[in-house]
DNA sequence: GATTTTTCATTTGTCAGACATTTAATTGTC
DNA sequence: GACAATTAAATGTCTGACAAATGAAAAATC
């Protein structure tokens, strides 16, 4: 019979007691862990067994390697762009993977980017206001493919989030609408819809301005509503085919 | 001189590729990889390398081994348990490693937190007020520990957070308060200071019980100013020390 | 003496082959 | 038919080797 719960390899075991060395502080950034036959030796292991537990690390950016003499692998440095494609990929996989229905992704991701609205009015300057425009303009034009409206659709509420000026919100905020995109994609957008998408963006971007919070927070709400008007219609026009 | 962009590795490369045919579709959960000998012929190299690239992808739950005959590695279920595991660690490096002010990171959390305030009022069932109540007697105990203290407030926040009933919402606010806890335990919570904070989680249930979602808001708000009161008093007294 | 080149030790990246272990299917036995 | 032994396939691990990168020290050159 097969085990129910497989011992953890040696790998894993050791990834995992480097792990919590980085985690709760005993390794700092930019420390040099011990060579990988020091590893070796001192876990009473292989090579090929510490370097697959290293491989584990890295995977999660916590450590990097570098080669050559008084190379070696160190604590890295978790920038916020490799925290962000992290976070993307696993948000995404799990509203791939679990069979989400549209209607609650789409409840999360709204009431998280309404987190934002507060923030963003007080502290809204002109530059992100011109980001959210340009992107209006992108969205405006006629012979825009739905893949390339839905790029400028996150990149508008990208700057929205970012105008809160607060970079951790801007990181957990950033996860949740970029793993939305792929349902996103899933929907065909006519002019119509376009249409009304702009004009809820523009009176967004028409409420930063004059620091309106209600309004902003309105029109998000608008967008959320019809956005899964059209996520339905879309299930709809599946289920009939 | 060193590479500023030293190339990828062959075992980063193979985990690209397979990375990518899971995120895009053309690989399904629970799909089984070919064996680690017929990706090394597949990619032309050698096993060890094949089983550092797969090593990545199991880092990031993307893939599961099974051992024996007709084991192998398949496509993982990403479980929300996971995914939020993940997202903890991630978040907690992020806030341990860039020098965050504890303002920066405590005015987003509980930006975030309150995108479930209404949710959380409109959805409230009995057995989520009875776990923050539960939570509160526990934080009521006078000789408690300031980490079981801080272990009972995040079990509370979670409770609160799970009671919006969108488990997508809940995967993202897990995130961002669990990754609060290690700053949160800094802090010394006198009895006066824990007083304050378990009125304010009392203001939270009976406003939840009510479904009155503006006096929960204002709870947290109260929460989330004295909370930043508290860091700010630690963060004196180093200074001074 | 200063500068350039060469050598060298260290360390990661990769390979090849081997053996141990696990597991399900198959076969053999009663 | 039930149970035990065998077998094949696969991962987990080890060993030893070589390639490639890299910085430091040593040697050669001016």
């Amino acid at each position: 019979m097969k085990n129910q719960t497989a011992p953890p390899s040696l790998s894993a075991t050791i990834a995992d007691a480097i792990r919590s060395d980085i985690v709760e502080g005993r390794l700092l950034v930019g420390d040099r862990l011990p060579s990988e036959a020091e590893l070796a030796d001192q876990h009473g292991v292989s090579r090929a067994t510490v370097r697959e537990a290293l491989k584990r690390l890295a995977a999660q950016s916590l450590i990097r390697t570098e080669r050559g003499a008084f190379g070696g692998a160190f604590v890295n440095h978790l920038s916020y762009d490799e925290a962000r494609a992290q976070q993307v990929t696993t948000s995404t996989l799990l509203l791939g993977m679990n069979a989400i229905s549209f209607q609650v992704a789409c409840e999360a991701r709204y009431a998280l980017e309404r987190s934002c609205t507060a923030l963003a009015a007080e502290r809204r300057t002109e530059a992100f206001l011109a980001t959210m425009r340009t992107e209006i303009t992108t969205q405006s034009a006629p012979d825009l493919s739905d893949e390339a409206f839905c790029a400028s659709d996150v990149a508008f509420h990208r700057a929205l989030v970012d105008c809160a000026g607060n970079e951790v919100l801007s990181y957990h905020l950033a996860g949740s609408v970029e793993a939305m995109q792929p349902l996103m994609n899933m929907i065909t957008f006519t002019a119509r819809s376009r249409a009304e998408i702009i004009d809820l963006h523009r009176a967004i971007v028409a409420g930063l301005e004059i620091r309106d919070v209600a309004s902003v927070d309105r029109a998000l709400a608008t967008l959320e509503a019809y956005t899964i008007t059209l996520g339905q219609s879309v299930l709809k026009a599946r289920a009939t085919r």
